[in-house]
DNA sequence: CTATTGTTAGTTAACGTTCACTAACTAAAA
DNA sequence: TTTTAGTTAGTGAACGTTAACTAACAATAG
């Protein structure tokens, strides 16, 4: 287990903190308080506070994996599993929408070199997953191939975190799930080889 | 004049102390620093820390209408107008690098409700003027029209502000001007009507 | 022409508050 | 009985901000 549950806690409350207030608020007491424990506690639990932000991160990367690497898309094809990212995300963000605040919000980690890189290494794993689908979908004549599939991924990762920012920054007013498989459907038109 | 010299200066020392260290690191003593003041000159130019953090988004505002609503759009058609949009989105980063750390970093200015209306303003002005020429070249049978322009438009921004992001964290490692308008010809192959 | 008055933009010193963090102690669980 | 997880009460450093003052300059009055 990577985390104690008091670890777990205090992370998941420091997400919350982040999302309502911004990176600037997110302090030893205001964690404290939101857990109900005293300040001092906080420190049996984390070496200091950089721990926790790299906490917040390595969480992050779980969550990501997850909804990333599941057995769901085995056997499917690259369009099915494209789909199938795309709607996990809107699933896991529906289920804990602090998260959107901060997991494609790379600009908040950005005070400390071991941030940056943290943050860094879980962007570069989401393009290698997103990345060899489409090339595996271009191979099987799935996906056009006139276009390089480092580009078709760009284009599928920066729809889903612009919609993702959308929503949030909408006071999540609009429904996630729907809007977003709407908008898979149109994209799905545009690199589709053949569709009908 | 919207700022005096100082002020500029105090607002564009802000934005790169924000890029190399994020908004932790923007404080009054830092922005003093390194313009050369003492903290307390500081508070000659403005009333207090949030006005410089309204401030640097007013400047936003400012740059992006200017690389939005320059006249050189003018008797063009709808896919030349989003690919001198994109161009000179690209120009104006790559002269002002700093700028790429917080112009599509609404999570930075998250502690207070003023500033988050103001991040939301100029994402909506961006939203409409893309919008507009998009739904446009649809009517001209210039873009396809089987994707309703908002997802279009909801697309070309995302891979925009991705490729950027992607720039800036590479630590400017490619040629954002090559890269970018490769990108580009890719969507442009995607989203007209009729691609030779 | 010069003395007066006011403005601008800066200084040093200090304010109260909050920050991350620690020492010392305590209750309860293992 | 030792370990774990909490407490209270504190630390020095940094925070945004203000007070008091000054040098340099401009406009105006005598």
């Amino acid at each position: 287990m990577e985390f104690t549950k008091r670890q777990a806690e205090i992370i998941k409350a420091s997400i919350i903190l982040i999302a309502k207030k911004g990176i600037q608020n997110l302090t030893i007491k205001s964690i404290s308080k939101s857990i109900g424990i005293s300040e001092p506690a906080i420190y049996r639990h984390f070496e200091n506070k950089m721990d926790i932000l790299l906490a917040i991160l390595s969480y992050f990367k779980n969550t990501n994996s997850i909804v990333l690497e599941t057995s769901e898309l085995k056997n499917k094809t690259a369009i099915e599993q494209i789909g199938l990212i795309y709607s996990n995300h809107f699933k896991e963000f529906n289920e804990n929408r602090a998260l959107t605040s901060v997991i494609f919000s790379e600009e908040i980690f950005q005070n400390d070199q071991r941030l940056t890189d943290k943050v860094l290494s879980i962007m570069k794993t989401n393009n290698i997953v997103i990345s060899q689908i489409i090339k595996t979908g271009q191979k099987n004549n799935e996906i056009r191939n006139d276009i390089p599939g480092e580009q078709i991924t760009m284009i599928i990762m920066g729809a889903l975190r612009l919609i993702v920012t959308k929503w949030r920054m909408s006071g999540f007013a609009f429904d996630l799930k729907k809007e977003g498989s709407d908008l898979w459907n149109s994209m799905k038109k545009m690199i589709m080889k053949t569709y009908k």
